[in-house]
DNA sequence: ACGCTCGGGACTGCCCGTTAAT
DNA sequence: ATTAACGGGCAGTCCCGAGCGT
């Protein structure tokens, strides 16, 4: 191996929070195993400990960590075009079969979701301000009389997105999967 | 110890799903060890293959249970009323803080999310099955135009209400969590 | 069920015994489960110790049986023939490809021989009686000078049968177990 | 505890294999388990899997182990003698009363028998390999007009072997056991 | 100081031989 | 002779932390 850069240990870091990031998103808090992650980040499962106080901690990390990707990428989809579109735009990408079929770079949420809120303080914590920056994402780009009233359709709107993904994962066949992903759409978009 | 009345395993399997039910609302899963489950409904872990299969035949059984469940809980919220008021009951029986604050009682899909994706075929198809009724009952007491677009419609509803109650939940501080609740309410009930 | 013959209770035994005696040959005195076997006789689990104090004593039993049989089926080869031959039949009979592969319906002592050292006395009580059976008949088709000579010369004869037998079910190729059935037959017959 | 010296991993995997190759023979396949192996090497039961893929892979490396030193006893034993004696000094070693009383330190044929049959493909490989290479050195110190006939002689001599001694071990008294083991030698020494 | 080797102990789902109550 | 339960045991996996090189 080479000799320690000294930014080495940070990008070991990041390795280790990106890989975990992506096995979280498909396979739950739960079927991440330190051992797996470490040796799919190049690493034997002993030296996790250098960087992290324990699993807990890293799943936070990882959680906030996704959450700003997904920010990120809600803002993207959002930008490019047209402030009246930029809603739309957003909803099709957050509903497309693309997203449905590939948890493991998608949204938090509606993949991690439900047993977050079984997770200690640290991890809430990190998703709730990664949450408020959804939040605000989606009110910029939602037409309303008020702020009040924009912020108050955003988390109705993201409430629903998420809603119909996880249905949409969670449905046994797929032509159910695909009918909800339509419903969601439509009652999105008017 | 008193055993072995006519219906006793009967009543000895209903036990078991029931205390199943609710540890699987709380904990998800593979949060609920058999063990455990067992102790918890008065028998020790060595009997329970005796009524079931195996763990994942268990947590089937308690998923339809729970559907179900479910479903006669939204029938009977949209049956007191007059038939326009139906569908703003049901919302606000699933919307309520009560519902927020007790998983271990209330709907399944927000509490196990998208756990429910990664399990077997066997637990996907009986929460499938459920979540068809569920659909129905809402379709119901939506009024539309045409059938088709009350399921479309009853789609959308399910998916927000879902969606809502997970971000509730997962959200950190209680004030986010009731501004949520109530966004959800406003949206749907227009 | 019609009502108890007074004999059924004896039929039910050896029928049990019947089939633990096949079992056990294929699987090993591990192998075989209480539950297991009682439900390939038609009953339930909890009627087994209605008709035997233990597992082991039903081993036991089992093996008498079997070895019993055992001893009637080299008899019996032996019978039929012309006393000079008669060794050669027996012979050929024990070391069949028929014998090598159908182990349920064989020779105990190559199928059971080592765990039977391990088990209680009265196990090993049952096998060595069988055994002595088994060595007089072998005797007895022994051309000698004394029958002390023949009882040596069975005592050796058995000891190949068995030991060409068993290195034939365990060697891992056909080829191999086909060559060591030759070579101890060749070898017995001179 | 001092752990890690260079060497340190190999010195536990063996001494586990060794510890195994003992329980082995003396408790049989199913006998051995994995967290009383452990303990009596002086580790706990969760370091295990660190050594061996699964308990099968452990239980193959022991039979290896066991047949390559079987394979070399039988060598030492027939090496210090001249040619002619060395088929009986060889027999002389192996039909012992002391290989007899202790199976724990002996060969694994007669101490497993039927069970390696009844293994996995791993374990079969591992002890056909191993019987190959007995065959090997049983039929080199056998004298033959020809190399075919020294083999086949030495596939019949070592199934001799192997018969009387699972006769001897079986047997429940021990007059029986010596008069077995008499037998067998008088036998394949003319 | 970073990382790896090695190990510890708790836990999980599952199966077994056995028995008390019916 | 059955139904139902008991309690101990199994192999395998997990998270985590000492001890040790580089």
């Amino acid at each position: 191996v080479t000799r320690y850069a000294p930014e080495h240990k940070d990008q070991v870091h990041r390795r280790i929070v990106s890989r975990a990031a992506v096995q979280l998103r498909q396979k739950g808090v739960r079927g991440v195993s330190v051992a797996e992650l470490m040796q799919s980040a190049g690493l034997t499962h002993g030296g996790f400990y250098a960087h992290f106080a324990s699993k807990e901690a890293l799943i936070a990390e990882a959680c906030s960590h996704v959450m700003a990707g997904t920010a990120e990428r809600l803002s993207a989809a959002a930008d490019g075009v047209e402030p009246l579109a930029s809603r739309a735009a957003l909803i099709e990408a957050y509903l497309s079969p693309a997203h449905r079929d590939d948890p493991g770079r998608g949204c938090v949420i509606p993949a991690l979701g439900a047993e977050l809120g079984r997770e200690g303080p640290a991890i809430r914590q990190a998703f709730s301000a990664g949450l408020q920056q959804v939040f605000d994402i989606v009110a910029e780009c939602t037409p309303a009389s008020t702020p009040e009233q924009a912020r108050q359709d955003a988390l109705a709107t993201v409430a629903t997105l998420v809603g119909t993904l996880l249905l949409a994962r969670a449905a046994a066949d797929s032509t159910l999967a695909t009918e909800i992903l339509d419903a969601g759409r439509a009652a999105l978009l008017n």
